[in-house]
DNA sequence: GTCTATAGATTGATAGAC
DNA sequence: GTCTATCAATCTATAGAC
């Protein structure tokens, strides 16, 4: 060790820059600043600044996939011992919800949350590459779950109504980080809580939705 | 004039770049290379790189301003002959058909389908305050015909419904212009027809949902 | 592990000849 | 209007002293 550690400073820091300014436009020096640690410290510590996305990206996203994979298995048991088809609200309850209750974890955590909005929006193709490796698993399990839960709906419409919701979530996801500004100066964001429900309901009912 | 119209050309390539590099990836010498025009030309015509952006915006935006807003009336006008309150979906689709629908308008088109995608979603802040200039007026429209189509829908969801349907859809527009790789080698994009459908219908079904 | 110093490349913008 | 040449600033990354 160091400092009172350097390297999570670095991490706090570049976490936070990633997500209100992007990566391109978020300079080693802006976070080395930040940071109060030394410009070299970046490459000693993580070799590159893509190498420091995914250290930012890996420290979040173990333990919330570990979270949701488990809120997972547990929405399918659950259905499973009442013997009744799983419902899509409850499947995009069990990905969304531990997302956005990060927010309520520490300021640190609202950054991250704004990133992963801008990774799931697409903005930057290098955030987003680095975003989905980790991933990747959790998507095909979501889709399978979703598929069980709308039997009806053919396999093509399935995947894209859950792009909308990703992408209705990813909106949502830069609200609650504070990423964005209210156009017209309209109301206030809603609680976390009021967040998750006006997001999950939706967009199951926008996967629910009759088939044209 | 000039060569075979050098303003043209920059926008068309300035259109492009920014749309599949994003703003800050894309640097001047990147542009008037591709263009094959001169590197003091966009200085020369624009005057810098942030109106070179806001003149890409400005030269669709205004044409399709007009079309949506002229839609928005038709729809309203049809609405009150017929003496039937308005409905969610008609609304949505005024506002996202002619979008998608520049699509079929030409190669270049869809470039400016996947900027305005990425303007939606809050990518870049500079990219997202240029658009939001050219749309302030017609957001406000949108949200009143909403309001008139979901009376029973506090004003507060309904302002967060609107903005997870601009998510949904600022997603589908990244995908129809080609913006987004497939993840998971899954299927091929779908028409712009169906696409249409697709997240016009999950729009309307999520606006149209319970109150919880 | 931390620091200074700097290499080496790239950027947006401009001056001035033609 | 177009061109060359260049400035001044910025960037990532690294070498080497401590």
């Amino acid at each position: 060790m160091s400092q009172p550690d350097t390297k999570e400073r670095i991490l706090d820091v570049a976490e936070e820059l990633f997500a209100r300014q992007g990566f391109h436009a978020t300079s080693l020096r802006a976070i080395t600043g930040a940071a109060e640690v030394n410009l070299a410290a970046v490459n000693y510590h993580f070799g590159s600044k893509e190498a420091l996305l995914d250290a930012v990206f890996e420290r979040r996203l173990t333990p919330l996939n570990r979270e949701r994979q488990a809120r997972l298995d547990a929405v399918q048991a659950v259905a499973a011992t009442e013997g009744r088809p799983l419902r899509a609200e409850e499947v995009l309850r069990a990905l969304i919800e531990p997302t956005l209750r990060l927010y309520e974890s520490g300021p640190g955590a609202s950054s991250f949350i704004l990133l992963v909005g801008r990774a799931l929006s697409g903005s930057d193709e290098l955030v987003r590459q680095t975003f989905l490796q980790h991933m990747g698993a959790l998507f095909a399990l979501l889709l399978d779950l979703l598929g069980q839960a709308l039997p009806q709906l053919p396999r093509n419409q399935l995947f894209w109504r859950l792009q909308f919701a990703l992408g209705a979530t990813g909106h949502a996801l830069r609200w609650a980080g504070g990423g964005l500004e209210l156009p017209g100066g309209f109301t206030q964001p809603p609680s976390v809580e009021e967040l998750i429900d006006m997001v999950v309901g939706f967009s199951a009912a926008g996967m629910e939705a009759p088939c044209p």
